[in-house]
DNA sequence: TAAAGTAGGTACTATATAGTAACTATGAGT
DNA sequence: ACTCATAGTTACTATATAGTACCTACTTTA
């Protein structure tokens, strides 16, 4: 059995798509820098290859958390942004963040108080 | 090039840890029926092997988000539940849900619309 | 004497998927 | 004629890890 039965709750879904690879820092910099072209992109996210953007991209537009903009120009011109859900999540994103901070920040102190 | 290389931020470690198989279904459960033994809670998460359970219960305390308090009798107690850093993220995991919810619902409108 | 329950650990396999490299069509520039 | 750029696609490989099955020590119960 696979835990595909286990995830009956609806924030799964939305984990699941977060945390595929690269996912999390793709939405980060279209949030911190706007609309960007796919090439502008993957040039944001190091070491990236482009199937997997393309994979990510792919996944994000389907849930309704980026846009895609193409213009069948040539060469062709693909844009990618927030949608409004990708911007509800950003709101969640700067919580996870300040926690995890935070986090960090207590992690280094208490190994700082062992070693003293 | 590994994405380690880009995963700068506090967040990713977070849903990084989130994100393991059967992970936010162990802590929904433990927010929602309290401190559990860990037979109680195989039992509630069906489908999970042993050793799968272990490992997602030795990370979550590791990051200190759940307490495991053992007790040497014989046979030995084991009790797990939610540390503060847990009840925290439980807090941002409600908003997930909603968030989660909601689209769900949405997307069911959207589909009925569709069909029409 | 044998089975069952506790809380795992160990060894092995199977598979999903991230990564790599090469390829596509088109036009612009030199 | 050749190269570069765009926005990917396709085919292949490599690897991490989820899953399966079996093992541990000890006690209670039948």
């Amino acid at each position: 059995m696979t835990q595909s039965h286990a995830t009956s709750c609806a924030m799964d879904s939305i984990l699941r798509l977060l945390m595929g690879p690269w996912t999390s820092y793709i939405l980060w910099i279209l949030q911190s820098e706007g609309p960007l072209r796919f090439g502008a992109l993957k040039r944001k996210v190091p070491g990236i290859s482009a199937k997997v953007l393309t994979e990510r991209l792919r996944l994000l537009e389907e849930a309704g958390v980026i846009f895609r903009d193409y213009k069948p120009t040539i060469p062709p011109q693909v844009t990618y942004g927030l949608a409004d859900r990708g911007k509800e999540l950003a709101e969640v994103f700067k919580t996870l963040n300040t926690i995890g901070r935070r986090w960090a920040e207590e992690d280094k102190m208490e190994k700082a108080g062992k070693a003293a």
